[in-house]
DNA sequence: AGCCTCCGTTCCGACATGCGGAACTCCAGC
DNA sequence: GCTGGAGTTCCGCATGTCGGAACGGAGGCT
């Protein structure tokens, strides 16, 4: 057998080929990506179009509007958000700087909320966009507070280098979580993007375990994003025991 | 043959049984939902998981982040959606009320973003959120612009009643959408839900068609929402410039 | 304890269904 | 026109899906 995949995974495959950027893809560059021939991606496609995954537009297809409904369906990321929501914009007001909210998900931090500063150029990640843990604030606030099997996992998995600066020793990554289980506080100085700041802190569910973080980020200097760590240990609290830890 | 769906289908029917509110079901609840069979139902489940369309949980499934992060990509609320913040941010901090922003699929209309007012009690809408056109501001507004098949689309579907003022007539309805493009406005009465005022007006894309519209919302009282109506078309008309219109 | 219910999981034979190479159509552009 | 690349259709083969039935395990009620 060619290979292992379900019929079903296959069709998913084709959802897949989306997210590397492109918003409009036409059906043969959508096989090519799934790796599907081209008439069994026109017929799954049909199906996906039928059940609003995909939608047809004069040039190709793009994710439908299904998929934004279900999305903003998923139970984790909008009871975190419900809940947080509030305090993230205290936070944004008094800072004037971008907030971000993110959970864990694998090895990875995904956004689930994002509050831009007023006068924030393009940033660089988005509600919806995936991080490694190893190379942000928000990643490492988590990583210190979880089990030691996750950061073997994250070190099996190969400390990606995203900029100069992006912590790829393992021990150094290891003292680092020891100096961020100190402060309560996560920074990311330059590690994933160059120029760019922010400053971490966990939050903790009813059963003490983290669940997420909570950072405010910016291109300001080092000083500027110490100076920030107590607004943002401070929110992390209220939220945590808003949480019920 | 029971049902003339595709092996796809049905594993995206299993999806669609969460849209009605529950955030976590048991695999048995999930085929019963789907109308398939439990034993099919565990095999397209594993494949679900297996690309974390779903996630497992100690006592059941729930939506998983992957259609968190798909919903975020979907280009046409997105795109629209990242223009349109700073003005409905503009229309948020001068009214303080809700402000919403929503696009048409279908014969609904689909919640981009929501801006909830400082003091709101639990919103009747969400972000992602569905509602029918013909009961809301919002929809109304879209619909008065849209080409009259629409609206047959809209009268065949049948005028759901969602409170005692729904307008339910076709005739009704017609005059109303009249009135609307006589104002550039539209208004939802408490017609989707008892209490509740909205204003909306319609936006434009660079084809000059419709494609959204912004509304504020509130508890208010019928000659508030009037009052509000300046405020909203202003920002409707500076965001469909925006749009290119 | 014992029983009972309801959950998830596994098995397997039969058969429908998804598979995909190849051939066809339709534009758009040298 | 012709050529390249788009999307669509066809159809026979066999593969993968289907689902009833039986199993095992975790509570809960008497």
């Amino acid at each position: 057998m060619r290979n292992s995949s379900s019929s079903l995974l296959r069709a998913l495959s084709l959802l897949d080929a989306f997210d590397k950027g492109d918003g409009e893809l036409t059906l043969t560059e959508l096989a090519d990506r799934a790796g599907l021939p081209k008439s069994t991606a026109h017929r799954l496609v049909g199906d996906l179009v039928r059940w609003r995954a995909l939608e047809r537009t004069p040039d190709g297809l793009r994710l439908g509007m299904r998929l934004f409904e279900l999305g903003h369906l998923v139970p984790s990321p909008r009871e975190l958000r419900d809940i947080a929501l509030p305090y993230l914009e205290d936070l944004h007001t008094t800072t004037r700087k971008t907030v971000n909210l993110a959970v864990r998900d694998g090895i990875d931090i995904v956004y689930v909320e994002k509050l831009l500063a007023p006068n924030e150029p393009v940033p660089h990640s988005r509600a919806g966009g995936r991080l490694p843990m190893h190379c942000t604030a928000l990643g490492k606030a988590i990583l210190a507070y979880s089990p030691p099997t996750l950061l073997d996992e994250v070190v099996a998995a190969g400390l990606r280098r995203m900029t100069p600066k992006t912590i790829q020793d393992p021990r150094a990554l290891r003292t680092e979580l020891a100096a961020v289980r100190e402060r309560r506080i996560a920074y990311d100085v330059e590690e994933s993007r160059i120029g760019l700041h922010c400053v971490a802190a966990p939050l903790f569910d009813r059963r003490g375990e983290v669940v997420a973080a909570v950072s405010v980020t910016g291109m300001q200097s080092r000083s500027t994003a110490r100076h920030l760590a107590p607004a943002v240990l401070t929110a992390s609290l209220s939220l945590s025991r808003q949480l019920g830890a």
